[in-house]
RNA sequence: GCCUCCGUAGCUCAGGGGAUAGAGCACCGCUCUCCUAAAGCGGGUGUCGCAGGUUCGAAUCCUGCCGGGGGCACCA
C-alpha cells in the first residue's frame, strides 16, 4: 500500500464517517496529508487530520481521530491504528501490505514516481537564454542544471511542458559583437567596449579559414557576414556545450523573427488596446507602474528604435498566444530588477501576474580554486567545469541546493569517493545494487515468484517507506520548482538502501561446512526490493539528469 | 534611499503549521575467512539572528529591528 493508496483510504473513512452520521463536517478536504513520522515508536504512517478537522467538526481532536481510528482499522492491509499527542493517527501496515509496493515499483519501472499533481497546466519554461555573444560561463550553469531538473520534474508530474532559449540575437550588442570579431580578423585591438577574451580571436580565425576573402572586403561589406558567421559559429558553440550538459530545449526561439516579423509593433498596438500605451516626449511608454513596477518603461525610444523591454513584451504575448497558462523565466539574481516589470507587462496583457507569470531567480555561485579561463578573458566556462569536474558531478552538485540561497562549489569534494560527496553516495548506492542483483543472479536467485510478506526486517520497512515517498516528492519538486528536494530524497534512499543492504543480504549464503543454503522466497523477495531500489534511483538521478552507473 | 534573498550544531547545509529540530563533515570507538568497507553501526552537539503578533501548537505564517549577499539605466 502506497502513501497516496493510504491518504484515499482515511478519505474514504471520513466520508463514510460523515455519511453515517458519527461525523458533522461541510466538506472533507480534497487531500489528506500522509507522512512519514520521525520515530519508528510512531507507525510506519501518520496524518494530522483530525487536528485540521477538529473545529469544524465541533469536536475535539482525539474524539475525532477515534472515529477515524476505529473505521480504519477494520480494512484489510492495516495492521494496527494508534491515536497519540493531541490527536494525531499513527498507522502501521501488514508487512504484506507495505512489501507489495516493491513489485508495484518494478512493474511501473520508468514511469515509477510519474503523478498527476500538474496534470492539466500548460507551462513555458525558459532559461539560460545567455547573449550569443560569447560563451556559456559560471553564472549560466546554475539555470542550465536547475531549469533542466525543473523540466523534468514538471514533465514527470504530468504538465505538459515547453523550454525556451531565448536568443538575443537583435540589437546594438550583436553589432559591438561584429565589431570585435571583425577587428580581430584583420588583427586590430579590440574597439573601445567591444568584447574581449580569447574567443573572440578564435571566432576571428575560423571565419578567416572558412572565408579567406573576407579580410579584403571592404568594412561595411565585411560586417553583416562576419556578423551573421560569428552569431551562427557563438550559438553553435553554446549548443554543443549544453549538449555535452545533457540539456536540449525545445525551442530556441530568435529575438530578430520578433523585430523582423513586426511582432514587437504588434504588441505595442496589442498593449495600447489594452490601454496601458502612452507617448511622451517623442517616446512610447508602457504604464507598468500601475501594476507596481517602481516607473514606467519605454517600448520605443524617441529615436524610434524598440528597446529590449519592447522584445520582452513581444515575446511575452508570443508565450500567450500559443497558449500557455503558466509562464515560468529563470534570471539569475543580477536580473532581479526584471521582476516587476516583467510582471507588468503580464498585467498589461490581461493576464494574472500572481499565476500566468513566475520569476524565479537564483542567486550567485562561485567555484573554489577555479581558474579563471584564458579563452574568455575573467570567465570560468561551462565547458571547462564540465571538463573538469564531470557533467554528473557538476548538474548534480548544481541541483541539489534551494536557488535561493547562493552556492559554493567544491572541486575537491566533487572528485572524492566518499560518502560526504552526495553524487558519488547516491551513484554507488546504484552500482552496488546493479552488483548485488548480478550476484544473486549467479546464486540461482530469480524473480519467478514474489511473497511480499517476507519483507518483515525492520530494515525492509524502512527502505519500502522510503520508496514510496517517492512520487509524492516529485509532485512536490514540480509543484515548488524546487528539484533539489529529489536530490535530498534520493541520498536520503541512498542511506537506506546501504543500511538494508548491511543487514539483509540477498544471495543465499554458505555455511562453514561448504553447504549453500536453498533459494527460498525471502532470497526472491529481497531481489525484488533490490531491483525496485534499483529502479527508484535511477529514476530519480533521470529527473536531475544524472547517469545512473551500474558498475564503478 | 528603494527592491530582493539569506541568518538553524564547530563547518557545509536540509527541514510542507505538528510529536524529542535533522543529514553530511569534523572528533572518538566498533564491524569484511560470503553481495562493492567507495559501506554500515554506536557516541553529543542547538538562546533555530532579536523582539512582538496570529494559534490548541511557530524554525516554518505576519510586523518591526539587527547583521550579511545581490540589484537599481530612453544599458544590453
Amino acid at each position: 500500500m502506497t502513501p497516496e493508496e493510504l491518504s484515499a483510504l482515511v478519505k474514504t473513512t471520513l466520508t463514510e464517517a460523515v455519511a453515517a452520521g458519527d461525523v458533522v463536517l461541510d466538506s472533507i478536504p480534497d487531500e489528506v496529508r500522509v507522512e512519514r513520522p520521525k520515530s519508528r515508536d510512531h507507525g510506519d504512517w501518520a496524518t494530522n487530520i483530525a487536528l485540521q478537522l477538529a473545529k469544524k467538526a465541533g469536536t475535539n481532536p482525539r474524539q475525532l481521530a477515534e472515529i477515524i481510528a476505529t473505521r480504519l482499522n477494520e480494512h484489510e492491509g492495516i495492521s494496527a491504528v494508534e491515536i497519540a499527542g493531541p490527536g494525531f493517527i499513527n498507522i502501521t501496515l501488514d508487512a504484506a501490505a507495505a512489501g507489495q509496493l516493491a513489485q508495484q515499483i518494478v512493474e511501473a519501472g520508468d514511469s515509477y514516481g510519474h503523478n498527476e499533481a500538474l496534470v492539466g497546466h500548460t507551462i513555458n519554461l525558459e532559461y539560460v537564454s545567455a547573449n550569443p555573444t560569447g560563451p556559456l560561463h559560471m553564472g549560466h550553469t546554475r539555470w542550465a542544471a536547475v531549469g533542466d531538473a525543473i523540466a523534468r520534474v514538471l514533465r514527470a508530474s504530468g504538465a505538459e511542458l515547453t523550454t525556451e532559449y531565448y536568443i538575443n540575437d537583435a540589437g546594438n550588442q550583436m553589432n559591438v559583437f561584429a565589431d570585435s570579431v571583425l577587428a580581430a580578423v584583420h588583427g586590430e585591438p579590440t574597439p573601445e567596449g567591444g568584447y574581449p577574451g580569447q574567443y573572440i580571436q578564435d571566432l576571428a580565425a575560423q571565419i578567416t579559414a572558412e572565408r579567406p576573402e573576407i579580410k579584403d572586403l571592404p568594412r561595411d561589406e565585411a560586417l553583416p557576414v562576419v556578423r551573421e558567421l560569428a552569431y551562427s559559429g557563438q550559438l553553435a558553440q553554446i549548443r554543443k556545450t549544453l549538449e555535452d550538459f545533457h540539456i536540449a530545449f525545445d525551442l530556441w526561439f530568435s529575438e530578430k523573427t520578433l523585430h523582423d516579423g513586426g511582432k514587437i509593433d504588434d504588441a505595442v498596438a496589442t498593449l495600447r488596446e489594452q490601454g496601458h500605451v502612452y507617448d511622451k516626449d517623442g517616446a512610447v511608454f508602457l504604464r507598468t507602474t500601475d501594476f507596481g513596477d517602481d516607473k514606467d518603461r519605454v517600448l520605443i525610444k524617441a529615436d524610434g528604435e524598440k528597446t529590449y523591454f519592447a522584445a520582452d513584451a513581444a515575446y511575452y504575448l508570443s508565450k500567450r498566444e500559443r497558449g500557455f497558462t503558466e509562464k515560468i523565466y529563470l534570471l539569475g539574481a543580477d536580473h532581479h530588477g526584471y521582476i516587476g516589470r516583467l510582471k507588468a507587462i503580464a498585467a498589461c496583457a490581461g493576464d494574472d501576474p500572481e499565476t500566468n507569470i513566475e520569476i524565479l531567480i537564483g542567486q550567485m555561485i562561485s567555484v573554489k580554486g577555479a581558474r579563471l579561463s584564458k579563452r574568455a578573458g575573467n570567465m570560468i566556462l561551462l565547458e571547462e567545469l564540465i571538463e573538469w569536474l564531470g557533467a554528473d558531478a557538476l548538474r548534480y552538485t548544481l541541483a541539489r541546493y534551494p536557488t535561493d540561497s547562493p552556492l559554493d562549489v567544491d572541486p575537491e569534494l566533487l572528485q572524492s569517493k566518499t560518502n560526504d560527496n552526495p553524487v558519488f553516495y547516491v551513484q554507488y548506492a546504484h552500482a552496488r545494487a546493479c552488483n548485488a542483483a548480478r550476484n544473486a543472479e549467479a546464486h540461482g536467485v530469480d524473480r519467478s515468484s514474489f511473497d511480499a510478506g517476507q519483507l518483515s526486517h525492520e530494515r525492509e520497512e524502512e527502505l519500502l517507506a522510503h520508496l514510496a515517498s517517492f512520487p509524492n516528492t516529485v509532485a512536490r519538486a514540480a509543484e515548488l520548482r524546487e528539484p533539489h528536494r529529489v536530490a535530498r530524497y534520493l541520498e536520503d534512499l541512498a542511506s537506506a538502501y546501504h543500511a538494508w543492504y548491511a543487514k539483509c543480504r540477498i544471495a543465499p549464503s554458505t555455511s562453514e561446512s561448504g553447504e549453500t543454503e536453498p533459494v527460498s522466497d525471502l532470497h526472491r523477495g529481497r531481489l525484488w526490493l533490490n531491483d525496485a531500489a534499483v529502479q527508484v534511483l535511477r529514476n530519480g538521478l533521470a529527473l536531475l539528469g544524472v547517469t545512473a552507473p551500474e558498475k564503478m
